[in-house]
DNA sequence: TGGTAATTAGAATGCACGTTTTAGAATGTG
DNA sequence: CACATTCTAAAACGTGCATTCTAATTACCA
């Protein structure tokens, strides 16, 4: 390198998670990435080679962060507290957590697909916390049921919680105290057969990847 | 009149629909829906005054849709059945219902608002959507805890049930039968307190309204 | 100190979109 | 049968976008 750059990666990166989060998808224009860091349009294509891959890698990162949250607790088996957990990790950045819980990434990623390779991490990210979830459910009975068994474990872990937590970031502002209580609730009501620990190491997906 | 129309204002509507559904606000350009149904573009802007005017159209006569179903249940006190309406609701138009739950609204109106007409039409449908469960909870304790019993039953009859029927909304398909078993451990694990009979009447919100 | 590669800087390009315009076709009425 | 009106039809316009291009800066290195 021989000449220090002014703005990062991660400036464009969160410029566009805080454009998405507050105006949708469509708001986050290249120019309106730019304007908001500071840069001219095309500082952004010196590190990023197209809109998709400016959004694509910001996804990446936002559902990782997410997942590193989740992932070991599904491991050891503890689904409460991974439903809980959401709750402070989207309030020590909102702006992420509505960028990733509050659009869905066909509405992202339709128009442009994002570049294979960051394609491609975001598929093994995927795996991994499907993975994570297949682990932390008891195996119980044909294919059917353990269907079942893994969409109640989805349900209870991840779309529920995240429905609880959707009304108060789509308003802003702190979270309200019932939430926890909510989720808390939800798993006692709802319980959940989860894998003995002597089986869940047989079931443990792939290794985490690094992904950039 | 005096031409007869090859192309009613439901047939934009119905594309719109379809395109968003599929593929993203974004998918739902003016020469897209016009593709679509077969007319020139500037056919639309016969019956449509804009883009927005066509969406919010399409928005407000599938909101209606929904709280046609859910209202009458929670005026009557049956939180249960209003929540387990939604799946024969969703599985009558799939389409419709990908266009109404899979998307936030800020994503299809932030950039240019609908006239305003329409947006004090969805506001009424709003309000007495709001009034409905209102009417359905029980009054208890001062305002905290009253927020508290609302945000429940708006978890439990609209929120929890959409998350569980999301995944299969947006892998599309049958409705796998352990979504409405879901929807019943949800409401015997966690029961909401229902207004008395007697109470619910002078709770009613205003009466509905015809929405174009 | 001048060469060089990385970066900023901002204008330019081309394309897709929403909307408008213009022209023509259809149909009920007098 | 003409007229007014409502529609189809398709091209045209202006804007805003993603992307590219050209030039000017910067900082390290020989």
């Amino acid at each position: 390198m021989v000449r220090t750059a002014r703005f990062s990666e991660d400036d464009f990166i969160q410029a566009a998670m805080a454009l998405v989060a507050e105006g949708g998808p469509a708001a986050a224009t290249m120019q309106a990435i730019a304007r908001r860091v500071g840069a001219p349009t095309g500082s952004i294509y010196h590190r990023f080679e197209s809109r998709a891959a400016v959004l694509g890698t910001a996804w990446n990162a936002a559902y990782a962060s997410f997942t590193r949250v989740l992932t070991p607790l599904l491991h050891q088996g503890r689904p409460r507290e991974a439903a809980l957990a959401i709750l402070p990790w989207a309030m020590a950045d909102e702006r992420r957590a509505r960028f990733l819980l509050l659009h869905e990434p066909v509405a992202l990623f339709e128009d442009t697909p994002p570049p294979a390779p960051l394609r491609e991490a975001l598929e093994r990210l995927e795996d991994e916390f499907d993975a994570a979830f297949r682990a932390c459910v008891a195996v119980a009975g044909d294919g059917a049921s353990r269907d079942e068994e893994l969409a109640r474990a989805k349900f209870l872990i991840f779309d529920a919680p995240v429905a609880i937590l959707r009304p108060h970031l789509v308003r802003g502002g702190t979270l309200p105290p019932f939430a926890a209580r909510m989720i808390a609730e939800l798993h006692a009501g709802m319980p959940l057969a989860v894998t003995p620990a002597h089986d869940r190491h047989a079931a443990r997906g792939p290794r985490p990847v690094a992904v950039a």
